[in-house]
Parts: C-alpha cells; sequence; structure tokens
DNA sequence: TTATTAGGGGACAATATTGTCCATTATTAT
DNA sequence: ATAATAATGGACAATATTGTCCCCTAATAA
C-alpha cells in the first residue's frame, strides 16, 4: 500500500505528535525506539517531514523534533503520504495505464474507483491529532 | 497498490482471456502489444501465471497462451494478485506492523480495515471472464 | 570559548524490483 | 529429417528502494 519510508513517516509524526501533546520533544534514538526503525534512515524521513513543513527541529541540548498543536490538527494522512508517495495511490490507475477515465477506463477502473475514493477520503479526513489522541489513551499501537 | 509485475499479470491474463473466447491463442508478441509492456519481462510474468495454472501454454507452430471457459470463470483477480505481490495488500497492516488486529490495532487499523474489506471483496468477487467481455463489449481497454 | 548535545546532509551499500539477452526445448509443418 | 515457430529458463543489467556511515553545522550550558 504505503511504501516503507511513508510508513515510517506516518508513525513518527504520530509518535511525535502524542509527546507534542504533552509538550515534549523527542530525539531521533526515541523515535526509532518507538517505532522500532533503523535509525540513520528514520533521520533521513523526518528531515523530509520537515522539508514539508510537517514537523518541526531544534538542534543542541534540549532540542528535537516537535509538532505544534495548530499543525497537528491542520495536518492529515494525505499530507504524509503525498510527501513520500506522491499521489499515485489515490490518484493513479490500479493497472498503471497512463490515461484512465470513466470515458476510456481500464477493465477494472469503475470497480477501484469506489475503493480509491474511500480511501482518498479517510486520507483527507483523518489529522495526525486524532490519531495521536488514540495512541495517547492507549487505543492504539506503533509497534507489535 | 499492485507491483508492475501484478499489473502486466491482470492485464495479460484479461486479454488472453478475451482471445480465448474468440478460440484463439495468443503469442507473447501480441501479449505485449496488447498490454503495452516489456517483452522478456511479460514472459516471465506468463510463466509464473502458468506455474500457478492461471493460463495454460502450448509450444510450436500455432500455439500460445490460452485460457479456457471454465478457468476464466473461476479464477477472479485474487488468484492473480496473491500470485505477484501474495496477501499483504488485502491482509497486512497499512503502516506495516508484524501484528496488528482489532485487540492490538495500529492507529490506522479501523479505518483501513473497511477500505481492505472492500478492497478484498472485490478482488474475490470479480472473475476474468466477466473483465475478459467488458473489454470486448469495447467497454473498457488495456493501454493508453 | 569550549565541550556536549542533537539534527543535517552527502556518499555509499544492500536489497528488491524491473527489465534484457541469449541459448534451449518442444511442437508443427514441410 | 529438417526448418520454422513459439515458449522456457538461466544469467545478467538497470533502476528504485531501503538502509548505513561519517562528518558537518547549530545550539546550549558550563
Amino acid at each position: 500500500m504505503f511504501s516503507k519510508a511513508c510508513e515510517y513517516g506516518i508513525k513518527s509524526t504520530i509518535y511525535i505528535a502524542e509527546q507534542s501533546i504533552d509538550g515534549k520533544r523527542v530525539s531521533i534514538k526515541e523515535v526509532t525506539k518507538a517505532i522500532n526503525s533503523p535509525e540513520a534512515y528514520t533521520s533521513k524521513i523526518l528531515q523530509q517531514l520537515k522539508k514539508n513543513e510537517i514537523i518541526s527541529s531544534d538542534k543542541g541540548p534540549g532540542g528535537g523534533f516537535s509538532i505544534d498543536n495548530i499543525t497537528m490538527e491542520k495536518i492529515t494522512l494525505k499530507d504524509i503520504v503525498y510527501s513520500f508517495d506522491g499521489d499515485k495511490i489515490y490518484k493513479g490507475c490500479g493497472l498503471g495505464l497512463n490515461q484512465c477515465n470513466a470515458v476510456r477506463p481500464c477493465p477494472v477502473h469503475h470497480e477501484f474507483a469506489i475503493i480509491r475514493d474511500g480511501l482518498t477520503r479517510l486520507l483527507e479526513e483523518t489529522t495526525i491529532k486524532s490519531l495521536a489522541l488514540q495512541l495517547q489513551g492507549g487505543l492504539s499501537f506503533l509497534k507489535a
């Protein structure tokens, strides 16, 4: 579904948001521990998230990553997915045709349109804050 | 969504089925022309489909690939997807957790369950024959 | 101003996926 | 039998993705 990079990106963001709600900044090490991911690679992911203005970072002692409250309410899964995998998941053709639409559909176009629309809505409507709150409440988990 | 191999696999199978309805066997060249795919790679894909008993092949002049009527009614998209990408698309966790279920869900588990169930049903219920007939009727297309 | 802390970023390595090349085998028709 | 046809299969190459290493920069505190 999503690339590994995107999965790490989503998990990192949710974890950082959860900690930010408690006013805590987190280091790369803490993130990788929380989501069970390779440290150096996760570092790249976090850089990418910062470039896309999804998270903030501060260098030096007491520094780390954080998300302010307004941002975590505004940013949705779609923003993160778009940052890593682009829009092909919810816009692209299921069979990879360059042009595929209702007028000239691929064999699975109509069937997939329903799934894709559902996915798009889900990604658009799910905010990071809502996911962070669930995590904080012990209703969900970031690692197995 | 699906791997390139899987996309080629689905398209190839639909095309071969469409031609088989007319009693025609098709060569690799014809398949690659119909679905606009690299020839040698598609050859591997067709071998894989044969190994999984989704299509049949015959060597020599007049040979080629085909699917008998009973098989194209029985085989669904799920069978093909499973052959190339396994079941992670409709069974795996959206965030890549090894264990993710209703009791110990990842942050997007419940939201994704609905999408995944829809996808699973779609893949299970869509037969190759139904897709081949749509193609034959000019209602869908295999290349852009 | 210096040691320490923590993110930034470039180069590189491992792996998976996608794609190519070429020789071989099986089948059919002449 | 032989030539032509068409799939089979192994080795290899290109590319994308994932992951690592190591040094640099910025910020803070002593």
